[in-house]
DNA sequence: AAGTTAATTAACTTACTGGTTAAGTACAGA
DNA sequence: TCTGTACTTAACCAGTAAGTTAATTAACTT
């Protein structure tokens, strides 16, 4: 659910402006062109992900970032990160190799 | 584009195999409880989001596990990484602030 | 009590997603 | 050349997602 949630780029900047500091549904509805209540949706979506919390201050409902989901984002992508160093790896041995002289590149 | 390909379960089980090395569409299908259509469409999802590319081989399409988006989301995750560390700061300060004695804990 | 501001709920439209079956393409082997 | 295997394309369907406007709830302001 949380990968769901995050695909959506309006979602995602959301997100980029909690990560600022606490905001209200319209401070975080204002640099959109699109009604507050799609906005309120978005908000809705993230909450139920659990990827955002909202508090109740008056008539306002202050949302705050959660870092769980995305710490597990960033552990699910553990499993491949080995994978794409061995990539990496690769291309810095070659780069390596490149710069032991220029006799050792290939097709000249 | 990557992480809605990213937030569907049988597409993140299909990289999953792939971690473990190349295969073709009828292996990447066989796991599953749908059709090999279905399959070889959500192989089109995670083509054209760049997830994994797919060769020729014969009549097979061997298909391997492509490192850069998933770079990206985690280069992504990186402004959130200081933020999710914070917090645990804080528990851990908590935790060391507690292990210096039980006095120290409250409500007791 | 009346009006204003903040936000949600309801009802609806449009578009996309994830699956299906049926038909088509391309290659390999007898 | 015919048959089987691997896969894709096309057409379709049901469910979900993202947006809209209108109505509703709740709290502060005067």
């Amino acid at each position: 659910m949380t990968l769901s949630a995050l695909a959506d780029p309006t979602r995602r900047a959301i997100l980029a402006r909690l990560a600022g500091g606490e905001a209200s549904v319209s401070e975080l509805a204002e640099p959109f062109d699109m009604s507050l209540v799609a906005v309120s949706k978005h908000l809705k979506v993230l909450e139920k992900a659990g990827l955002i919390s909202k508090g109740r201050e008056a008539q306002w409902r202050p949302c705050r970032l959660e870092p769980k989901p995305l710490r597990q984002v960033d552990d699910w992508l553990e499993s491949y990160r080995q994978f794409w160093n061995d990539n990496l790896d690769r291309l810095e041995d070659y780069a390596a190799l490149l710069q032991k002289g220029e006799m050792d590149e290939p097709s000249k």
